[in-house]
DNA sequence: AGAGATGCTTGACGCCGTCAAGTAATGGCG
DNA sequence: CGCCATTACTTGACGGCGTCAAGCATCTCT
């Protein structure tokens, strides 16, 4: 099953789960859309009846009835706009807002009613879960994303990161993971945050890659560590800023060189290390992590 | 903004940005409704009015104009029943199987074309991110819990969860989830499979908790660690089964006693071990992770 | 055999949502 | 300034959804 038959069981489920389709919302003998039309008065007082409809892609008449059976009921009131005599400003009253205020309580009761049985921490998950779905649907803008120092749960995530998906993409095994937790551990305990950084990537809390700068035996060489970029995160420029940002790190440091390793198959990201003044100083066929590999050296000098 | 807020949040915007309201079904001049029936009765060939009224929550009224407009059109058959003269067994026809086929490729292209911003990996995420949604809305069932040995992406999994959640609860540091790491670096590195192992709770590829029998210096004492359980798989008798999971391979392998490292603050699961025969040997206050806490220890004869 | 329950159909009705026409005010253009 | 297209909103007409209630045939239980 692929990822839209995945969305569209969802669509079907889930909005039947959550009762979402029901013509009377919630036994309070109003519309869903007469709600929701109750609701973005509340949200934007003083519109008018055309940006009401557009912003909730009502027909016109249809809104322009609803209002005037509101007006009629003491839910809203209209003033006639002083900049232009077609116009009318609609803002709810005083009741109305005391019914948008039940609305939303008799809602949130109806939501807690269908998780009865889900615990605070699932719920939590649920709307995190949810947040995830509505975070991804809308693409990653290259420009809300912050590079940030290492924090608690960075490295777990890294771990489980770079396992899984070398695991599939190059089916490198359990060694690789390992690895990676030892490179980790090693940071997290002896780093000198001098001349060692780490660069998370994050967009609102969500974790897209990393690039680390640390010391090697050699003096005056960098090394360049546990490159990563989550696949939706790639082709944004983002790759080419963490680097930057992890080459300007090292040149500040004083270090004099920075190399890095990576694998062959790794295209994308060995075109962009050349792009950055990488050169290629070494490859060697070589197996790792159960798999043959072709293991290249880049260089740079700072 | 708690919880219930947020999936209203997901409520709101999720229905209007997928046009899960619509009237008119992808242009197609059917009804969701009348879509729903058909899709129902793609799954369900045969069933009775009735059962579809029950199960699409129709009024029956309604569901049978439907069913008679439908007939016309030759979308479906109804053959009496050999049973009960007062039923109707309702089944598709060839056109209304093929209908069916056209309306689920319409609205693969309709989620297509709202992804369409959305790259593969994004997709994947979505899907995966609404099947949580879906999961967790239905409480974990302590019978379809499964114990595994550890996997990759399970380790960097264990240790981001430790992190996270005892910096959240006890105020821990970063030191606690490094020496989490370092755990399990010298678990996959060094273990050894006879006597030592790792038990994973999950459920559904889910992972809900974790506990580790590893040996220690001293011969025939086993040592249990990373016992940790998921807030929301907690108080199902899933700590129990893990722990006798544990205790029963510790046996197993030969060990005389066990022992453990814990911290007072923790009171479930110390409850959890004295009521599963561990006696409390040592409890000293002391500094660790940046706070203040009351290490314990507990030992068991196997 | 008769009463009540069951499976489905039909009738009546409010009102949603849509198309189209109508009214009043505005603004652009010569 | 005056005409006319445009804009903001209202009103009319209508198909049909969804709901309640009544009706009819059949089954089941006693």
């Amino acid at each position: 099953m692929d990822a839209i038959e995945r969305i569209r069981a969802f669509n079907r489920s889930y909005t039947q789960a959550m009762g979402l389709m029901a013509r009377d919302y919630l036994d309070s003998g109003m519309t869903v859309t007469e709600v929701r039309v109750l609701y973005d008065l509340s949200l934007h007082p003083g519109t008018t009846a055309r940006a009401l409809a557009e912003d909730l892609d009502l027909d016109e008449g249809h809104l322009s009835r609803i209002v005037k059976r509101f007006e009629g009921e003491g839910l809203l009131v209209r003033r006639p706009s002083t900049q232009d005599a077609r116009q009318r400003h609609v803002s709810l009253s005083a009741k109305g807002r005391a019914l948008v205020g039940r609305l939303a309580k008799a809602s949130r009761a109806d939501v807690e009613r269908r998780l009865a049985a889900v615990g605070p921490a699932g719920r939590t998950a649920v709307a995190e879960a949810m947040e995830t779905v509505l975070d991804r649907m809308t693409p990653v803008a290259a420009k809300d994303v912050v590079l940030r120092d290492i924090a608690i749960g960075d490295a777990g995530w890294l771990i489980q990161c770079h396992g899984e998906a070398y695991a599939a993409s190059d089916g490198f095994d359990a060694t690789f993971e390992t690895l990676v937790a030892e490179i980790l551990v090693d940071f997290l305990r002896n780093r000198d945050p001098a001349c060692e950084r780490a660069f998370i990537a994050e967009v609102r809390g969500r974790r897209l890659g990393s690039v680390f700068c640390v010391r090697s035996e050699t003096p005056g060489l960098a090394k360049l560590r546990l490159f990563y970029l989550v696949p939706e995160a790639r082709r944004l420029g983002l790759g080419r800023r963490m680097l930057e940002a992890c080459l300007r790190f090292a040149r500040d440091a004083g270090y004099a060189r920075m190399a890095l390793w990576t694998h062959e198959s790794h295209r994308a990201a060995c075109a962009l290390y050349e792009a950055s003044g990488f050169v290629l100083t070494g490859s060697k066929p070589t197996r790792s992590f159960g798999v043959d590999v072709v293991e290249q050296q880049y260089d740079i000098t700072l």
